[in-house]
Order: structure tokens, then C-alpha cells, then sequence
DNA sequence: TTATTATATGAGTGAAATTGAATATACTCA
DNA sequence: TGAGTATATTCAATTTCACTCATATAATAA
């Protein structure tokens, strides 16, 4: 418990977890999308992992991290907490209207090997798309 | 909400609300009942009030301290996890026997000033007590 | 095989957090 | 006034933490 509540006391952290309430993700989604360096990624993925809060599956060479059911299932009510605030405040926000962006132009992890710079571009228009 | 999350990520804090879940207590009493230094509570308390998840209250010498209503109806999913939590671990539900003890003497912070050591003998029974 | 790629990890650094001991403050009561 | 008491705060030592850079691992692709 006391190490949940670490766990979740970490701007980065609460980002991914808001993040992959949306959906699955790979690192190098994680990255990109929230700007995080890759070490940092992979790091605070690990530590989310570790606590039980996501898991991963893997598919190709990629890693997929999603919330972890069972973790829904045994903190249903912070876990409702948790979504209730993400609505709040303005990082999750504009994080959420990056991934929908992300989303919406069918982008992928191929995209983000390709060219990084390329998807950082269409998801920082930060929702003032007008399509 | 970061704030919040990193308030309840320590032990003697999460001992504190737990305790302040079963009514008001002044510094002496929290620092008597979960065996804290009186800085230590004094500290801890303080970190909690800034964070609005506790309020103070003065009466004559003494400072009481219980669990903040508005944070409680600002947070209600988050209050609810909390108590479901408190129920499970050991040291929160070992803080309880003490706490039951410690009320069911009629003990007060007079008593502690009297004789601290006396109220400590009384409450470390551990609920091994048998009246 | 070698090159490339996705992810993880080790080492080092600086900032933040925890703690006990000592001290300060502010209040009460004789 | 001065003694005593409840609580808060400062200080110094120690630990924990997040971060970056560089490198390792493990898998794929050519």
C-alpha cells in the first residue's frame, strides 16, 4: 500500500498510468508522447511494473504496457480515484489530447522508427489540429 | 494530487490518518499512541495539514488534530480506498488495539503529561488485555 | 555473420525527504 | 514575574530518488 502510494507520487508516473488508461503502449510510445528520454521510460515503466500497477506483453520486438486488470480488480476505488483527477489537471490534459492525436492519425512504433521527429510534430500541435 | 499521493506514500503519516480516522487527537497522543518522537509527529502532522488532508483545532494547551472534512468530501473515493486499506495491514490494525486501549482507559493528554510512561504501559498490552 | 533496433541497466550527480537532538516559541499557571 | 508545558522549528547526518549519459542485452533483418 504505502508503496503504491509512492509509486503514484510522481508527476512521470501518474503520466504513463494516465496515458495507458487509453490504451496499450510500447516504450517508445511512452517516450515520445509524454517527451520522456528512453532510460526514463523504461525506468519508471519498470518501477509502475514492479509495484503492480501495469504489466507487459510482448509483441515483435516491441513491449506493450497496459494497466494490469488485476490491479483494477484489488484497488477498484483508487483506481476510480485516480481517473476521476486525470480529468483535472491540465498535464494529463494535454497529454490525453497528444495521444488522440497519436491515435487518431493511425500512427504506430514503425512510424516512430522511421522518423521520430516527423510524429513529434503532428502530436504537438497540442489539439489545435483543424481536422 | 501529486502532493497528495507523495504525503501518503510514508508509513508514520498513513499511521497518523488511520488514527485520526477514530477521532481527534492532540501532538502527545499520536506521538504517544503510535510511538513517534514528538518532532517526528509534530513534522508529520504538520506535512499533512499543508496538504489539507488534516485540520487543527486549539483547545487550552493542547493542539487537536482530525482528519479535514473537505478533504474528505474532495476526495471521497481516495478516503474510501484508504479505510478499506487500514484494515488489511498489521500496523495500522496494531495502532487500532492501542488506539481502543487508550479510549477505553479514559485516558487524555493530562494523563500522558502525569505519567507518560504509565500510558504506554497501558496501551503496549496490545490488546492482550482481558477485560 | 554484422548492422540495426527496442528495451533495460549501471554509474554518477544533485535534489529532496526522513530523522533525532537540541532549541525556540507560545501559552498557562502559580 | 518566572516555571513549566505543548508544539514547532532548526541543524546536521543519512538515505532515497529521479535524472542523464553511456553501455548492455536481446532480438530482428540483411
Amino acid at each position: 500500500m504505502i508503496d503504491i502510494f509512492k509509486a503514484l507520487g510522481d508527476e512521470n508516473r501518474l503520466r504513463i498510468i494516465n496515458l495507458l488508461g487509453k490504451g496499450e503502449f510500447c516504450v517508445c510510445e511512452v517516450e515520445t508522447i509524454l517527451g520522456l528520454t528512453q532510460s526514463n521510460a523504461s525506468r519508471h515503466l519498470k518501477r509502475l511494473k514492479t509495484e503492480g500497477i501495469i504489466s507487459a506483453s510482448k509483441d515483435e520486438q516491441w513491449i506493450h504496457y497496459s494497466i494490469n486488470e488485476s490491479f483494477i480488480e484489488n484497488n477498484m476505488t483508487l483506481f476510480q480515484y485516480l481517473n476521476e483527477k486525470f480529468g483535472v489537471y491540465n498535464v494529463f490534459v494535454e497529454d490525453n489530447l497528444r495521444c488522440e492525436l497519436y491515435k487518431k492519425k493511425n500512427l504506430t512504433c514503425k512510424d516512430i522508427r522511421k522518423n521520430k521527429d516527423d510524429v513529434l510534430m503532428i502530436i504537438r500541435r497540442g489539439g489545435r489540429s483543424n481536422d
